[in-house]
DNA sequence: GTGAAGGGGCTTTTT
DNA sequence: GCCCCTTCAC
């Protein structure tokens, strides 16, 4: 063991400090059991973690082994890891950073046993988790009761979070109470399942392993011995569950005191109570670790001062938090700009227009974030965008690994990774159809029930079973093609090289008969989920390429943890879209906040949470500091919901911010008929949304989803500069100029009436005149 | 057991 | 508007 601590710590290198403030430096350089770092939004606290990270090592307090850092995001581990390579080197090997459930994992993998685990466990995400909920709530007709799946799965994981399984709960529960007792039972059967399929949920990774360390001391006690120095990041976002983690790795050990903590937050941008963040867990922590530091970090290096205006007027509304004021010496930039749709088109008309000019005007598209309330509101935006050629990725929304073909895939891969996951193999029985039915299948499952043993092995004994002899060959069969995958994986000596992911899942997928099934398909979507099942093939490729070492499990560890933020591309030179949570601790150039409408932000359903409005006020507030020179504001006078259209009204927040710091392109009150009223006051449109706005008008435009991919095709539509065309939106215009080529062709088209557009020939709405 | 057609219900945010 | 489930015909 080295040594522990250093009675003098040698002064960190000058470089380590320097352009640090005062306050930073302290953070940086203040040792003692338990330190909280309240930074602002924007006030370069990544920059302090990971230098106070560099300064441990770089005067030896600690060896890389000692260090354990917990992240937001895989991407921010990523980074944080980086930058600390980047200044001590490789004296950085063998920290550990990452995010609450990666660490968990990584623990859970190596302990498994000792609580009935395996080590190749299953990690099943909300689909999963509801997948087997469903069969659940059927089975015990909880539907009638008014228990759905949706409200049992929230229930389940609120539960799991404040550490409550489903023996705590039952001594909690009111058991004349059939309803509570009916929920009672399908937690305890959920719970049963999971551990009979060796299998954790998203809330059990974090839970299981605060059981594991209070009920096995002797396996937690290496893990305090070997963390000297834990930090964590993102602190009021963290839950219950989370929470105790951290105090069971803090405790001491014998002759050891716990180990150093140090924690950054920023109660402001909590915005994870839903999923039961707790916000106290900040606000007490001076109490929990007695002997505590606060430094507190004000000063903002990101946004310009009329943005920091606009988030500390807005915030300042929250009435039950310490007053905090974020401040700059970079000066008051432009204004902020806001602008009215008449439509959620429209709106995404002006975000696609101004990103353009932006672009025009030397800003690169990956500087430029478009941020919104729901993922629902994207489809407009994409359409948008698209005709605009505005190149975008969306975060998070896509869900690749949610698709039915990427899931069936992966349960492949689990399957022969987890041969107890039974919901793993349920979902690849009949997928490609091999005449394998629900009665089929709910006779395997009888017969491994009956006999003791699992699915898996239920179907080498298809020959005991009375099936027809189609339907027994279609089960040997593929009994024996996961054999097959799972002797890859397993090779003859231990340090022989694992055969890479890519081997085992392209045997599977071309064995099981899976991607010729999709060949031979006349669906034209088949031809789209083909190309998703290569394009996971390239993933495994990409994987072994990162990590020649990796097996199968941690590639599948790797897939179920990945966060939206980490699909993040920075090289990718695109307009990035995503929620607003989504855009939590990420910065951009130009920020365009779309949908600022009451019942969207705040949204509709946070209005009877307690303390609903206030998370959706920093939600705002976390939305704006991301700026750091542009932001917009926009909302429109109607939206599409359901495939109805609605009136909506000017968010209640856009009256927290001082007027004069937005510039009204076409304000609230400038839309409706009888317009000139003021934004903030009255908080309805003048007039609704009658009067034939130009907006309103446009021909609905189909725009399938993206599974099919197939959009609008021009085909070859040949044009050339002075062509006349028509546009479904814009009307009539002149073609000015033709660039890039095949399907990136783009065309500068001058509209009679509506201006200036770049549009890609390939799927515009246009027609040669 | 499979596929097409029609009806009901739903969306807040995420690891 | 779309997804999922049920129903019905083969």
């Amino acid at each position: 063991m080295p040594q522990l601590v250093q009675p003098h710590p040698v002064e960190p290198s000058s470089a380590l400090l320097e352009g640090l403030n005062p306050r930073q430096r302290e953070a940086v350089l203040y040792r003692g059991p338990a330190l909280l770092i309240v930074a602002g939004a924007g006030s370069g606290k990544t920059s302090v973690l990971t230098r106070r990270i560099a300064s441990l090592l770089e005067t030896r307090e600690a060896w890389p082994s000692q260090i354990l850092a917990i992240t937001f995001t895989n991407k921010a581990a990523g980074e944080m890891r980086e930058r600390v390579r980047g200044i001590v080197g490789h004296a950085s090997d063998g920290m550990w950073i990452s995010t609450f459930h990666s660490a968990c994992v990584r623990i859970l993998r190596r302990e498994a046993e000792v609580f009935g685990y395996a080590s190749g466990f299953t990690i099943y995400d909300s689909g999963d988790s509801r997948a087997l909920l469903k069969r659940l709530v059927k089975q015990y007709e909880a539907d009638v009761m008014g228990l759905s799946v949706a409200n049992v799965a929230a229930r389940i994981s609120k539960l799991k979070n404040e550490l409550v399984d489903a023996e705590t709960f039952s001594r909690q529960v009111n058991p004349s109470d059939p309803k509570d007792a009916l929920f009672l039972t399908i937690f305890r059967e959920y719970s049963r399942a999971l551990q009979s399929a060796n299998a954790f949920d998203f809330d059990d990774l974090i839970a299981q392993t605060v059981y594991l360390f209070r009920a096995f001391p002797h396996v937690a006690e290496p893990y305090r011995r070997r963390f000297r120095h834990i930090l964590v990041d993102e602190y009021q976002d963290t839950n219950h569950a989370q929470y105790a983690l951290i105090r069971e790795l803090t405790k001491p050990v014998a002759e050891l005191p716990g180990a150093s903590l140090t924690v950054v937050g920023d109660s402001d941008q909590s915005i994870y109570a839903f999923r039961g963040a707790d916000i106290r867990n900040i606000v007490e922590f001076e109490q929990d670790y007695r002997d505590a530091t606060v430094v507190l970090l004000e000063q903002n290096y990101r946004s310009t001062q009329t943005i920091l205006d606009a988030a500390n007027a807005v915030i300042a509304n929250n009435f039950d938090r310490v007053a905090k004021n974020l401040f700059t010496d970079t000066g008051a930039g432009a204004k902020i700009v806001g602008f009215t749709g008449y439509s959620g088109h429209d709106e995404a008309q002006f975000v696609a227009d101004e990103i353009e000019r932006l672009h025009r005007d030397g800003l690169d598209y990956r500087e430029v974030a478009v941020f919104y309330r729901t993922n629902a509101q994207t489809r407009a935006l994409e359409e948008i965008l698209i005709r605009s050629a505005v190149p975008y990725r969306i975060l998070g929304g896509t869900k690749f690994y949610e698709r039915a073909e990427i899931k069936d895939a992966m349960a492949y891969l689990i399957a022969v990774a987890n041969p107890a996951d039974a919901l793993a193999m349920r979902r690849i029985l009949n997928s490609p159809k091999r005449g394998i039915g629900q009665v089929t299948e709910t006779q395997l499952a009888g017969y491994a029930e009956r006999n003791g043993i699992t699915f898996r092995e239920a179907l080498r004994h298809a020959g005991e079973q009375g099936f027809g002899p189609k339907v027994a060959k279609a089960i040997t069969g593929l009994s024996d093609l996961l054999d097959e995958a799972t002797a890859m994986t397993a090779p003859p000596s231990p340090d022989a090289a694992p055969i890479p992911v890519f081997d085992v899942l392209a045997l599977l997928m071309q064995k099981s008969g899976y991607v010729d099934a999709l060949r031979a398909s006349r669906d034209p979507q088949d031809e789209a989920r083909l190309e998703n099942i290569e394009e996971l093939l390239a993933v495994t490729k990409e994987f072994q390429k990162n990590d020649p070492d990796g097996l199968l499990i941690d590639f599948l560890t790797e897939t179920a943890l990945v966060a939206a933020a980490d699909e993040l591309d920075d090289s990718s030179g695109t307009v990035s879209l995503m929620t607003l949570h989504t855009a939590k601790g990420l910065e951009f150039r130009a920020v365009f906040l779309t949908g600022i409408e009451e019942d969207l932000l705040p949204h509709r359903m946070s209005a009877n949470e307690p303390g609903g409005p206030s998370e959706e006020r920093r939600l705002f507030y976390v939305g704006i500091t991301r700026a750091k020179e542009r932001l917009y504001l926009s909302l429109a006078m109607t939206r599409n919901s359901y495939g109805e259209t609605s009136v909506s009204a000017p968010s209640r927040f856009l009256a927290e911010i001082p007027a004069e710091l937005i510039e009204w392109r076409q304000s609230p009150g400038m839309t409706g008929p009888g317009a000139g009223g003021r934004v903030a006051g009255s908080l309805s449109w003048s007039g609704g949304a009658a009067g034939a706005a130009p907006g309103q008008a446009k021909p609905k435009t189909e725009w399938p989803n993206r599974v099919t991919g197939k959009v609008r095709d021009n085909g070859e539509l040949e044009l050339a500069p002075g062509d006349r065309i028509r546009h479904d939106d814009f009307g009539e215009g002149r073609v000015q100029a033709i660039t890039g080529s095949a399907a990136k062709r783009i065309a500068e088209v001058q509209f009679d009436t509506a201006g200036r557009k770049r549009l890609l020939v390939k799927v515009a709405p246009i027609v040669k005149l």
